[in-house]
DNA sequence: ACTATGGTGAACCCGTCAGTTCAATGTCAG
DNA sequence: CTGACATTGAACTGACGGGTTCACCATAGT
């Protein structure tokens, strides 16, 4: 059998990329079984989001995708119609990967502790990681950079990780607004400006991403907006 | 005459060309009976920018270009040597345009009056006016939308819009803090910090300039960002 | 062993578009 | 008038890439 088909068989098995970028799924190894069909249309939808980070969609050719997923470009055509879907779809799962981290780093205000100032500082750092990382940051540069094309994938998107971290930021902060320990003030508002004071910072000094900001650099930003956010947020002295 | 038209393939930038189309002009296009000592080059590079903010880079076909400035292709190119340059200059140019009207905002803080809130406001109003015009959000987001071909136009823009404006705020606030009619802090923080204010909920509620926020809507964005800034940099109660 | 299913590589069609060439035209300098 | 030169429309080249086709193959379930 070792005709002259066979013969590029030397090509090297890129299957084990990580699926983790996307998912955060562990990267089960795809059993050629009944799971085979599955384990394919996620690796790639993951080599997708992976390739449209990397290149931008229109410089990301299928080609490469199908490559990164360790597969065939017809393969990517029987899973998913075309280019458009796979970049719609790609988003989608990130968006929604993306939400479950950030509304986990809110979840930590829920028991604040006697520090409130702590436990926002310790909350902020989170969301900046989370907001800041590789994954979140090629999301929303994704997103920003085809609304010419898919005006419609900005609510998609927004709706997913911006407004949806607001609003539980925003029960948190009115939970602790109720309690006496942040002043009475409407609670999206403060969501709203507190988020903002995160990530404005944050962007100036990453540069929309393109510089490294360092663990250390990441808390001061986030000190530093916690203590704006409490002088403005805080209990009023009485 | 035009003695440069060939020759000015790797000329500095120098003369910071206006993009008057910016300045919201519509297309003000060399006419066709109008053909006799129009600087085409200005109208090529206006056109650029206009052809790129509506249909983004690589979207965006050089033929167009040229019927938008009302030239024919190969003027561009007699012009321009590549697609590539057309963009850098006119991204360029559209950044300093922006800087100058920032820089504008900003100088209302010179001689604030009695009422320093209500100098920020305006200013703040101003600010949020020009950060979230067609203009400038073409140029953030041609910017941001072409980081993955053109990685250096981010220092390019960003020097000239972002970073100008916070170090002239930080300017002004700096010699309010120093007046006491603000606490004592780090200026460029402060400045960070009231931008942050301003464009993070901005920017939330036009979904990214796709949707059109009002100027009554404006207004309440500033006006609550200034109140949240002045509770937390106001002067000390002493 | 047989067949069905889905995967595979390679070639292919086709549209788009950057960048070029060229002959013709318009406009000015002298 | 004439020559120099920018400009023009149109046609052309070559690259690139989306999407399809097809003949072939590998494995699973029977």
């Amino acid at each position: 059998m070792g005709s002259d088909c066979r013969s590029d068989r030397f090509k090297t098995p890129t299957r084990a990329v990580q699926c983790a970028f996307v998912t955060g799924m562990t990267a089960s190894a795809g059993r050629k079984g009944a799971r085979g069909r599955i384990d394919k249309r996620q690796a790639i939808l993951d080599a997708a989001f992976t390739v449209f980070a990397r290149r931008g969609y229109s410089q990301a050719c299928v080609q490469e995708i199908a490559e990164e997923a360790g597969v065939a470009k017809p393969t990517v055509y029987n899973h998913l119609s075309d280019k458009e879907t796979l970049f719609r779809h790609a988003l989608e799962a990130a968006a929604e990967a993306v939400s479950a981290d950030n509304l986990a780093s809110v979840e930590r205000l829920r028991d604040p502790g006697d520090d409130l100032r702590a436990a926002l500082e310790d909350v902020a750092y989170r969301m900046l990681r989370v907001c800041c990382d590789e994954r979140s940051r090629a999301l929303r540069w994704l997103t920003y950079a085809q609304v010419a094309r898919f005006p419609d994938m900005i609510e998609v998107v927004q709706s997913r990780t911006s407004s949806r971290l607001a609003e539980a930021l925003a029960d948190r902060l009115a939970r602790l607004s109720l309690a006496g320990r942040l002043r009475r003030c409407d609670p999206a508002q403060a969501a709203g400006h507190l988020l903002a004071l995160l990530t404005g910072p944050m962007e100036a000094r990453s540069l929309l991403g393109t510089r490294k900001v360092s663990a250390a650099e990441t808390r001061t930003v986030a000190n530093a907006a916690v203590d704006t956010f409490l002088r403005a947020y805080g209990p009023e002295p009485r």
